[in-house]
DNA sequence: CTGAAAGCGCTTACAG
DNA sequence: CTGAAAGCGCTTACAG
């Protein structure tokens, strides 16, 4: 006869036979209305008498109702969800990424669902799942591939992109200036090495940072007169051991005494590092090394790494605005945001003060 | 009277004249059968006959029909969604246990929804928006609080946690063994070097898995005749600049030469070792250190970081897979998963080759 | 093996 | 300002 179970908060199961599932049709028999009127009261208030309001809001607070999620996103088709979908990238990034996205879709009442197979919908019986519950979706792109901007032009539902900004894209987008990055931190470079001694170490061609930030590179060699030569520029891969195999061959050729570098991101930077560390180039006498992404581990190396700061928390929150922008204003324009990089300039490429030494 | 758009792809909206939202309804007419036998087709093909349910697959197809997942989960009550709570972990561990959650949440057709909030509905206006949505919570703490457990006691669904194990806990748990990973630490520390001379440098008291390292230090000691002094174990925080502070003061005061210690993280072990090397202290040679995580940057300093292991990754897949063993045979057995921690040797604490020097 | 029907829990014109 | 009714798209006894 007595239940066993006593329940300390007033909201859940208190009394009633049937613990669960308190319905719209409960609080609408508690507080004497019709279903009607307890949706509208919790949907548009400002429809419905304010006696009435309080009777059932007083009974939404004693039952702890709570309407059923479906039911609603059947009949309204929005879910308050937003899908992301992210390649393989690196732990911090990922993690800011997903951090800053989450704030941002939490302070504007959304959810967000990761799924790094929305888009590759072959992958795995989630097979697309995702696309049936989600309002829209953030997609995070890095390689120059038609592929995936067709298939993103395939889906339903609104797409914000992040990492392609290219023409002929009618969606919203947020990039990074890569250019201007990369272009500050070669002309940093460049105020205490000579052109020729410059190099620029990219990831593999075809990632979309990568290429650009070698051709900003490149581009600010001409422009102090300076044609970049072949052996300059260096493609390998977004890894540790790519750096330190570049480095160990050049260093073997006696190429990098007195030679100023910038890595594509912060993981070859510090392979580099470890290589003239392994070889004896003191850093930055011998050896001027500029990262990508100024991640939390350029201030925790010794000597402090150098790096262009990439603002990622800004652009998964901007990700999150311009998607739930194009949900809730569909004619908006589409916009095309870039954000600033900026150069952190720190020990293992800072210039003797004082210019020349 | 042609419409503009001509889709690449068979399925989508070819030909009809309403584009979106194919229902079952359209499976049924177009391939001459009720609603219900098309929802067989799908959900219980065994119940259908092999020439209906050909002719069904292939309305489906051309229909590019999917079933709308409000109505389904609105009847079922699955929505093969499960919430993942996370607190402010850093960032290589909230990427890697993400990864390796959603990987094997994709595996199992499940999909993965972020809710840093999940437990606190007090912040912001998402509001305990998840718990509606999702059919279990995988929750992860890392502090000692009543406050969390009675708040997921509250839930109505199931629940898998990260982190704790305590009495009396009675869903599903998945930890690691920290006492056994800080005990093998200790005792590498020990077989070089006295035990008045180690250390143990932890977070701040109250989290965890910083408590239940340090007591296994302790207790490692305290198994070799030597009760450990207060200043023998210090707690802060897991952050650099802890460590820094701590290792500082300890080398200004002369305690740190031909040391050992035990950090309660790896970031609380880089700070100590830039210390060190500010100060010219030799790892290993004046001063031996271990971290803990093992995260990816272990192998990138110089010296490589000696740590251990927590297998992240397992535990993720772990946690995912406790959850849906609790939704799918909700009788069977509570489990408590404790996973093996291992130590990994690297420069920062090795012994020199042959014993004693 | 298949269909007609009820109903999941809600929202929203439509009348009052 | 409020209620009765239709219906969102599906699943599942219930009869055949």
């Amino acid at each position: 006869m007595n239940p066993p179970e006593t329940s300390p908060e007033p909201a859940a199961a208190n009394g009633k036979s049937k613990p669960r599932s308190v319905s719209i049709r409960s609080v609408a028999d508690l507080s004497g209305v019709s279903i009607a009127t307890v949706s509208r009261v919790l949907n548009s208030p400002g429809l419905v008498s304010p006696a009435t309001a309080k009777k059932v809001q007083a009974a939404v607070q004693e039952l702890g109702y709570r309407p059923n999620l479906f039911a609603k996103s059947l009949l309204t088709k929005r879910s308050r969800v937003i899908g992301v979908s992210l390649p393989d990238i690196h732990g911090e990034f990922y993690a800011e990424l997903m951090h800053s996205a989450d704030r941002r879709a939490c302070e504007r009442g959304y959810h967000l669902l990761v799924s790094s197979n929305a888009h590759h919908p072959e992958e795995g019986p989630g097979n697309g799942f995702a696309l049936d519950l989600v309002d829209g979706l953030i997609v995070m792109l890095t390689e120059r591939s038609r592929v995936d901007l067709d298939a993103i032009a395939g889906l339903r539902v609104p797409v914000a992109i992040i990492g392609v900004d290219e023409a002929g894209v009618p969606v919203e987008t947020i990039t990074c200036d890569n250019a201007i990055g990369a272009r500050r931190a070669t002309e940093h470079l460049l105020a205490g090495t000579p052109p020729e001694r410059c190099f620029f170490v990219g990831a593999h061609r075809g990632n979309l940072d990568s290429d650009q930030r070698a051709a900003a590179f490149a581009n600010t060699l001409r422009a102090q007169g300076h044609d970049p030569a072949d052996r300059q520029l260096a493609f390998g891969e977004f890894a540790f051991e790519w750096g330190w195999d570049w480095a160990m061959e050049r260093i073997a050729a006696g190429e990098l005494t007195d030679s100023a570098i910038l890595a594509a991101n912060d993981e070859i930077a510090i392979g580099i590092a470890n290589a003239a560390r392994e070889r004896g180039l003191d850093m930055p006498a011998d050896l001027r090394l500029v990262g990508f992404d100024d991640s939390r581990i350029c201030s925790l190396l010794r000597p402090e790494l150098s790096s262009v700061r990439v603002p990622v928390p800004d652009m998964a929150r901007e990700a999150v605005d311009a998607l739930i922008r194009r949900l809730e204003e569909p004619d908006s324009a589409t916009r095309h945001a870039r954000l600033p990089t900026s150069l952190v300039i720190r020990d293992s490429s800072r210039l003797p003060v004082g210019g020349g030494l």
